[in-house]
DNA sequence: CCAGACGTTGTT
DNA sequence: GTCTGG
DNA sequence: CCAGACGTTGTT
DNA sequence: GTCTGG
């Protein structure tokens, strides 16, 4: 994944940066990272805001006491299809549903067992990608801060047959991040209470509205610099010319 | 009731 | 915390 | 996600 | 193999 400097994003996303630490542009995010997410709350006066907050990736159960057990689940990512019948999903997507801002993300094809093959996805206009998250809260045992995290949500690829760039996606990789319109997103973030039923519609249509979102991507194959975490400008997204074969 | 799990991706 | 399994 | 590390007391 | 670190 990758990501703006939040002064640049509150002007971009129209919210308030919330979390003063600062966060610094990136362009290569891996999970557990802290990266800017969008979300609705009310401010000091009750009224609704919008707010930039920095968030860990890779959400963390609240009833987790260790830090060395909450790390130990994969949970970057949920689900679409199941997430409505998971207790660790269940209480995010009624309660705390996100955006997460990005210029672009990463996926891997595999091509063997040892060989894959990075590809950088991102707005064919340079907007700004908004994925369906859920957001976290989790006391950390030394001092009691609260630290926020948060979840992608995920779903099927499109048929790799279904041509264009929907095609080259179902062609790299079977899953993908669910994104939203920026009206789905405002519906997204509504930080009201919703019932289970009422949230697992919600999502529905976030699933529903994501191929059309993809549809204006563009897939580009990138270098394998972007598989060590430390390299990280903005050279990654710079395409690599696909092999020649003959 | 209490005890124990609570997840995804990808690979098989 | 909340759900499932026993 | 990928890359890279993984370990200590006591016994041989 | 599995976990940690980035």
């Amino acid at each position: 994944m990758q990501s703006k400097i939040g002064s640049l994003l509150e002007d971009e996303l129209e919210a308030r940066l919330v979390d003063e630490t600062p966060l610094r542009a990136s362009w290569n995010i891996p999970p557990g990272a802290r990266v800017p997410i969008l979300l609705e709350q009310a401010d000091d006066d009750g009224a609704l805001e919008r707010q930039i907050i920095a968030a860990r990736w890779g959400l963390l159960k609240p009833w987790n006491k260790e830090q060395r057990e909450a790390f130990q689940w994969r949970t970057h990512n949920a689900q679409a299809e199941t997430a409505g019948q998971k207790r660790t999903w269940k209480g995010p997507l009624t309660s705390r549903r996100c955006a997460v801002p990005a210029e672009a993300y990463y996926e891997w094809e595999k091509i063997t067992e040892k060989d894959k093959r990075p590809y950088a996805i991102r707005p064919a206009d340079g907007s700004m990608i908004l994925f369906a998250g859920l957001w976290e809260t989790w006391k950390q045992p030394e001092d009691e801060q609260l630290i926020v995290t948060f979840t992608i949500l995920t779903g099927a690829a499109p048929d790799e047959n279904a041509g264009g760039v929907l095609g080259e996606l179902g062609r790299i990789h079977h899953r993908m991040p669910l994104a939203m319109s920026s009206e789905m997103a405002s519906e997204w973030m509504n930080p009201v209470k919703l019932s289970e039923d009422a949230a697992q519609e919600l999502l529905k249509r976030v699933y529903a509205g994501a191929y059309e979102v993809a549809r204006g991507w563009e897939v580009q194959e990138v270098s394998n610099a972007v598989n060590t975490v430390a390299n990280d400008s903005p050279e990654l997204l710079d395409p690599v010319e696909p092999e020649v074969l003959f």
